[in-house]
DNA sequence: AATGAATGAGGCTTCATTCAT
DNA sequence: CATGAATGAAGCCTCATTCAT
C-alpha cells in the first residue's frame, strides 16, 4: 500500500490507477464509472491507464486483488498479530469492520457494502477470473475464522465442527455487508459480531465501538 | 404470477415484461442487460416496454418489487402455510432456496445469487428507491424469521432474543446467497440452513434435499 | 440503382449509405473514412448507421457488392445490350471508363483507381469475403471479356485462346485503372483501350473520346 | 540491401526499420500497421522510429523508396544484367515474380499484391509525395520493358510502337499482381508473363516455373 | 396497443506523437 | 543513441430514449 516506496515510476503509477478505481467503483459499481472518470480522479491520461490494463475488466480484476490484499493484510493479519485469544480476534475484525462503516457514512454520506462482492456479483457472469479471485479471497478469510473457530472449540468445549463454525462466521460477515448496506446502517455489522461472539460460546463479550478521533 | 388471469391485454404485456427483464437482470446484471435485448427476449418492439415504464430504471424497479413478491409468496408464505412448527418452517424455507439453486445450476450452469440483494447492489447509489424497496422486502423476510426464532426459543427455552436472532438468521441468508453464488455451490444454502436449525437449537433436523423430479 | 423505388423506408435509408460510403471509401480508402464522416455526408445519425451494417466492415462488403453490381450493370451489361460486334463492345466499355475518370478529374481534380479492387486490396487480409466478393465480380468481367474475345477470334482467325485473350483482357484493365491513378491520367485509359483493340485484331479500330455535354 | 554493410550503426538502425514496416505494410497495409506495431517486430523503441522519421506518412515514402529500389535492383536491373535478348529479359522478370509469389504464398498463406501500388491506392490521396514516388518508379519499370519491347520490334518485326508496347507491358504487370491477388492464385502472372511474351512475337517461348529449392 | 425507424450522448479503445531521462 | 512513460485526439460502437405511423 506504500506506493511511494514501488521501485519504477510505471508501478507506482499502475498502482495509483488501482487504487482510484477500487474507490470509484466501491462507490459507484464496476458500470457506474467510466474509464474517462477513473483517469480523471487519477489525474492520468485515459491512454495510460490502457497501458498498464488490457481493457476496464483487467483493471477490474486488479481493483479486486487490490481489495483483497488489503483486507486480509489489513483487517485478518493485522487482527491476529495483535491479539492471540479467538474473541478479541473476532472482535478485532468485526471492530475494525464497523469503524470503516461509520468512517463510510460520515465522509460520504452512504454505505457501500463489500466491494469484492460487489464487483464479483456485477462482473461474475462475465468474467470467471473475477469470480475465482473473489472466491479465492473468502477462502482465505474462512481460513481465518475457521482458526479463531477451533480455538474457541478448544476453549469452551462446544460441539460443533470449526470447518462448518468458519463457514457460517464467513456468511454471517457476508450477510453483515449485505444488511448494513441495504439499512444504511453500520450497526448491523455490530449486530453480526456480536452473533458471531455468541455463536463461539463468548456471549458475555460485546463487541463496543472504540472511541474513533 | 398467473399472467393469463390478468384483465387487460395492457397489464399482460407489462407482467410478460417484467418477468422477463427479471430473469435477464437477475443472470446479466442491470447494466449488462440492454433495453433492446429485454425487448427482444419479451418479443416485444422495445418502444411497448417504454409505454409501460418511464424509462429503464423504472423497469428496474419494478423487477425488484416483482421478485420481492414471488420470494415472500413462493418462499415464506407458502412455508408458513404448508407448517406450523419453527423447525419445519426454517427447513421448508431452506429447502426451497436450495432446490432453486440446484435448478439453476443444472439449467443454466451457473449460480447468480439473490436477485434483489444484486440489483439493489448495483443500483442502490443511483437509485435511492431501488434500495428502499429492498429494504422493505428484507424486513418482511426478517419478521417471518423472527417468528420462526420466537417459536425456536419459547419451544427450546433459549435465552436469546428473538428480534436478534431473526436479524441473524436474515443476515445468515444473505451469506448464504453470497457464498454459493462465490463458491458456484448451491451446498452453502445448506450449510446456512443447518447452521440456522442449530443457532434455534434445533441441532438434531438437517435439511436434507428432496428428491425432485 | 433507383432509391426511390426502394418498397421501405429503411431500405431507402440503407441504400442512400452504401451509395454514399462508397463514394467516400473510393476517393479517401476505407481507412481514411470514418464512420462518424459517412453518418455526416448521409445526413444519418451514426447510430442509423449500425442500424444497417453489423460494424464498418460489413458497411464496406456491401460497398463492395454495390460497386460490382453498378459495374456489371452500368459498363458491360449496357454495352452489351447497345452493342453486338465485339470491337463495338469492347470500345464501349473504354469509352465508359475513360469518360468517368475525365469526368472524376474535372470534378474533383484528381483520379482514385478502380474502388472494387482499392478495397480489395486494402481489406483483403481483415476480410476474406470482399476478397471472395471482388474476386467474383472479376470472374464476370473477364465472363463478358472472353465473349468479346471469343467473337474476335472467329471474326478474325486468331489462333489464341479466348479464355487467355478474356485473362489478359482482364488483366489490362486493371492495369489501366493502376496505371490512370498513379500517373494521374486518363488518357491510361484509352491506351489500354487501344492495346485491347490490337490485341483482339482490331488494329484499325481506335477509341476516341466522345463529345460529352 | 546489405544492412551491415552501412556504416553508421543509425544507418543501420534506419534501414532495419524501413525494411521492417515495408514487410508489414505490404502484408496488412499503411493504416492496418501501428507505429507500434512497427517497433515490436522491429524490436525498437517507438521513440526511435520518430528520431529517424518525421511522422509516419514519412516512413511509408521510405518504405515507397526501399521497394522502389528493391523491385528495380533485384527483378529489373538484374534480369538486364544476365539476360540480353528481350524474350529471355522479359521471361526472368516474370520468372521472379513468380517465383516471390509463390514463395509468398507458401511462407504465409497469402498473397499480398504488389507493395508499391498498395500504398500508393491507399495514401496517395493524402500525400502526393507516395504518389509522385509510385509514378517515377513505375516509369523506370516501363523504361526497362520499353527497351525489351524495342528489341523484339527490332527482331521481330513488329509494326507497333515500343512505347505503347512498353506501356502495355506496364500495365499488364499491373494486372498480373491486382489478379494474383484477387484470385489468390500464382498462376496469374505466368499468364500474364505467357501473355507479354506472345504480344511481342514470342509465341513460343513460354515462361516455367523454374526448380526452387 | 404496438411498431419500424431514427437519434444524441456517451462508452471503450487505439492511435500517432512527444517528453524526460 | 535509445528508452519508458505519458498524452490528446480520434475511432468504432452501443446505449437509452423518442418520433411518426
Amino acid at each position: 500500500m506504500d506506493f511511494a516506496a514501488l521501485p519504477t515510476k510505471g508501478e507506482r503509477t499502475r498502482a495509483h490507477i488501482v487504487a482510484t478505481a477500487a474507490n470509484l467503483f466501491w462507490r459507484r459499481s464496476f458500470h457506474g464509472v467510466s474509464v474517462d472518470l477513473v483517469a480523471d480522479a487519477a489525474q492520468v491520461n485515459k491512454a495510460t491507464i490502457y497501458r498498464y490494463f488490457a481493457d476496464k475488466g483487467d483493471l477490474a480484476l486488479a481493483v479486486v486483488r487490490f481489495n483483497g490484499a488489503v483486507t486480509i493484510e489489513t483487517v485478518f493479519a493485522s487482527s491476529f498479530d495483535i491479539y492471540s485469544s479467538p474473541q478479541d480476534r473476532l472482535a478485532a475484525i468485526f471492530r475494525f469492520v464497523y469503524g470503516a462503516h461509520e468512517t463510510m457514512l460520515e465522509e460520504s454520506g452512504d454505505i457501500y457494502g463489500c466491494p469484492i462482492v460487489g464487483l464479483a456479483l456485477e462482473l461474475g457472469q462475465d468474467m470467471p477470473e473475477i469470480r475465482k479471485e473473489a472466491q479465492h479471497i473468502f477462502d482465505q478469510v474462512e481460513n481465518y475464522l475457521t482458526i479463531i473457530a477451533r480455538d474457541a472449540v478448544d476453549n469452551n468445549g462446544l460441539n460443533q465442527s470449526p470447518e462448518m463454525l468458519g463457514r457460517t462466521l464467513t456468511q454471517l460477515l457476508h450477510g453483515a455487508f449485505a444488511s448494513a448496506r441495504l439499512a444504511g446502517a453500520p450497526s448491523r455489522i455490530l449486530d453480526a459480531g456480536n452473533a458471531s461472539l455468541a455463536l463461539l460460546g463468548f456471549a458475555d463479550t460485546q463487541i463496543i465501538q472504540q472511541e474513533r478521533v
